[in-house]
DNA sequence: CTCAACTTTTACTGAATGGCAATATAATAG
DNA sequence: CTATTATATTGCCATTCAGTAAAAGTTGAG
């Protein structure tokens, strides 16, 4: 089983044992922790979740989510620099879109866990 | 009825729908950013991983971060809060311990997903 | 070109919080 | 009882950051 396979799918490399945090440097863990704190605002979990199935410019997403504009902007760029969503320009639109569908199988395993 | 044969973890769970993050309201995605908001910190995921092992007292929690011994007992409060670890009391020793392995299994699916 | 629509950036404020030192509390030994 | 060890709490400071309004930048239409 080659490793770079495995890599399609990020809960197959969950379960095959490439990575295990309990061996990580600081500075690793800081790289996590900073992952973690971009998913740790209510709104920015609202605009994951309105992109959940399809892509939609900042418009969109400040109606759907009823979030401030500056505030929106700010909060795609966090998540675009995270790598969560990615960036698409159409005319004078811009769209973002989940990156990797990944995060929403990581908030389902949360949601469950805390029975939600 | 399930897609792939079995597999006994949390992911399990993520796999099933019992829940999904894209379906909640504004609140029920605060508690999910509240327990994101926890695993945010480096200090707080070195403790983590402190006691994979096995349960640690305060002092040899201390002594295998690093960390100051306010801020371990303060991080401790927060992690207890959270559910992501249990107190045991042993004389004037006090243990604490993982009390469900799925914060592991969180953070390896992130720990792979970021190649760390 | 100008104008309008869309998005990003900047400047500011208030609230939350990590780290530290000092203090307080709890449990046990002697 | 007092002393000692272990843990928790409090007060303070510096930093971070979400939210907001205003300004600036970008794109396409006419």
């Amino acid at each position: 089983m080659p490793k770079k396979s495995a890599k399609n799918s990020a809960v197959v490399a969950a379960q095959s044992e490439d990575c295990q945090v309990s061996k990580l440097s600081p500075a690793a863990l800081g790289l996590m922790a900073d992952f973690f704190k971009v998913l740790s605002e209510t709104s920015r979990l609202q605009i994951v979740c309105s992109l959940k199935s399809e892509s939609k410019n900042v418009t969109e997403i400040i109606e759907m989510t009823g979030l401030g504009q500056a505030n929106v902007s700010k909060h795609l760029k966090m998540l675009s620099q995270a790598g969560i969503v990615s960036r698409r320009q159409e005319g004078v639109c811009v769209y973002y879109q989940i990156s990797n569908p990944f995060i929403f199988e990581l908030c389902d395993l949360v949601c469950n866990a805390l029975s939600i």
